[in-house]
DNA sequence: CTGTTAGCGCCTTCAC
DNA sequence: GTGAAGGCGCTAACAG
């Protein structure tokens, strides 16, 4: 266990007093301090011994300073509240932990000036290197080159800008959208829905993808009418769920765009008086870690690995702050997996 | 929208650089960028006109160094993953943000130990000020010596230690208890359990003081066996309920620790073949954000605020660190409040 | 092995 | 109004 000494005085000891104690100077202190060879056993020893005494504690602000280094990364991300990121960041700091590094995290609330003047921020305060998953309406892309300008290493998570020579680290949404539908199939279902988001977001094109070839695979038809749109929110969910139950043929599967959106689109198909799991079946991504408690949970969830994808990224990140040339830009995927529930 | 300035240069423009240019000092220029009113306002364009330019932004690490301050609080918890704390430290990220702080942050996972480690960081780091929840296996509290001597002011929250002297903020278990038994009496139960937490921990005291108060308050006599500890593990959350289930005059109504406790427990109580909100009813303590969403969440929740509470503790802390002599150690209590769920 | 010197970038007396 | 000088605490190049 540490132990914390309790001091008296208010001033803290520099490397001066020690030296004047040991009437010596204070670069001889600063080495024996550092462990610098060239010191003297003696001399070495003496030294700690003192500082041990007078509590020294070097003054790191003053070390930043001199070696152009903070030992703090930042972090930026959409909002804490969402589990993944919660989750990511999580990792994040036990692997800057563990290089005794610091974290600076801020929230974009996927509003890009608000991300823009958190990067402000953050460069201020001369972080050693930045990981980032760029908010949602972010479409101004400008804030990379002038990163590198300044030359802070970044590497992009998840939520990932579309430029190249970027370090990223993402998961592959499309495997476990194959493996979704092949389950789905299994099951005898047929008539396949997609509960998409916004149109113009990437993810949304990537899991339209997906699903598409996902069908072909397994030799079903590709219809239009069974892949509808949400804005995300709740009206937007309860409309697109709305939609899917007004078709003639109504699908008895669905795979979400997300949680929250299966959250909501399984609460309006219960207040319809339809039978989870039953009449409707669901499979989204991301695998909230609260389903396995539920009664009726998706039927499964296509996992995204936020701990993973987060250790994964502080560790380029670690990389790069090291290298001294840089290695090249590298994209890092993570293969989605299928999780069922056991409930 | 902000605008970045991409600089071409590696190294960055420093007073001196302004100052050449200009022929004038340093110093000079020093006042004008910090709108020094001794200087002439021609003077002053000049050099903001030069600063712009030239791209010029003020090294934070040096100007840390020499005032002493690093415009960063730390936060400690003990973990990120429970949604308490994430919208806890969301709020207090918000706070730090509207004052041009920083927040780093560290999870104790609570081990007294990795608490202690992040303290020392936190420390190194010389954070102006410190956002503390201690985690549940810290018992040893001479941290708070510690850091008042070293001149850092705290603010605890949520899961504070009992330490006199010392700024707290935290929510009122006691209000939400009578409220939830209020409740439960008024739907005519009378057989009204308690899943309590481990018994050294002070919430669990604070829990069962509540209970016992609120019981007596609505005239239903106390029975020690219809208290129940757990230690938190889902084993022992289930064992708790099962202690319960086997009782000759079982239990309808339940308040529990927290929304964890209860997750499990009505799980388990499921498995029985009980059916919830009918054979047996819950309240418990938090308010997990997903309780909407379920089909048979408990009838209520004790709100517990953490963003209020996070929010009120930074404001606090801000204030400690910006005053000159050091207001009275307070406590401040949010009163929980009992949330009704509208499944 | 150890001491001397210098300087990181900025601010701040103290002079003029 | 402006400049010169000194120093925050520490490290590192250069001498012994």
């Amino acid at each position: 266990m540490l132990n914390f000494h309790v001091m008296k005085e208010g001033k803290p000891t520099t490397i001066k007093e020690i030296a004047k104690r040991l009437k010596i100077s204070p670069s001889t202190v600063s080495r024996a301090l550092n462990g610098h060879p060239s010191i003297g056993l003696v001399t070495t020893m003496r030294v700690k011994q003192v500082a041990e005494e007078l509590n020294y504690e070097p003054n790191q602000t003053a070390i930043f300073f001199k070696q152009r280094k903070t030992f703090t990364i930042g972090v930026v991300l959409p909002r804490l509240s969402e589990p993944f990121f919660a989750e990511a960041i999580s990792e994040i700091e036990n692997v800057a932990n563990e290089r005794k590094y610091t974290v600076i995290m801020g929230q974009s609330l996927d509003d890009q000036d608000r991300e823009r003047r958190i990067l402000q921020t953050l460069k201020t305060h001369r972080v050693d290197g930045l990981l980032m998953s760029i908010g949602k309406n972010t479409h101004d892309y400008s804030f990379v080159e002038w990163l590198e300008s300044a030359n802070i290493p970044v590497v992009f998570f998840d939520c990932v800008p579309d430029v190249d020579h970027t370090y990223q680290v993402v998961s592959d949404l499309t495997a476990g959208m194959f493996e979704a539908i092949d389950l789905f199939v299994s099951c005898g279902h047929r008539a396949i829905s997609l509960i998409n988001g916004p149109v113009k977001r990437p993810e949304s094109r990537e899991r339209e993808t997906a699903y598409r070839k996902g069908l072909e695979r397994q030799g079903i038809s590709f219809e239009q009418a069974y892949v509808v749109h949400t804005d995300l929110t709740q009206q937007g969910n309860e409309a697109a769920i709305a939609q899917l139950l007004t078709l003639p043929d109504r699908p008895s599967a669905v795979v979400s765009f997300n949680d929250y959106v299966t959250l909501d689109v399984m609460k309006a198909v219960r207040q319809r008086g339809l039978t989870l799991n039953q009449d409707i079946h669901f499979i989204s991504y991301a695998n909230y870690p609260l389903w396995k408690y539920m009664e009726n949970p998706p039927m499964a969830s296509i996992e995204q690995f936020p701990g993973k994808q987060g250790k994964k990224a502080a560790e380029l990140l670690f990389e790069l702050m090291e290298a001294k040339d840089k290695p090249q830009p590298s994209k890092t995927v993570f293969k989605s997996r299928l999780i069922h529930q056991n409930s």
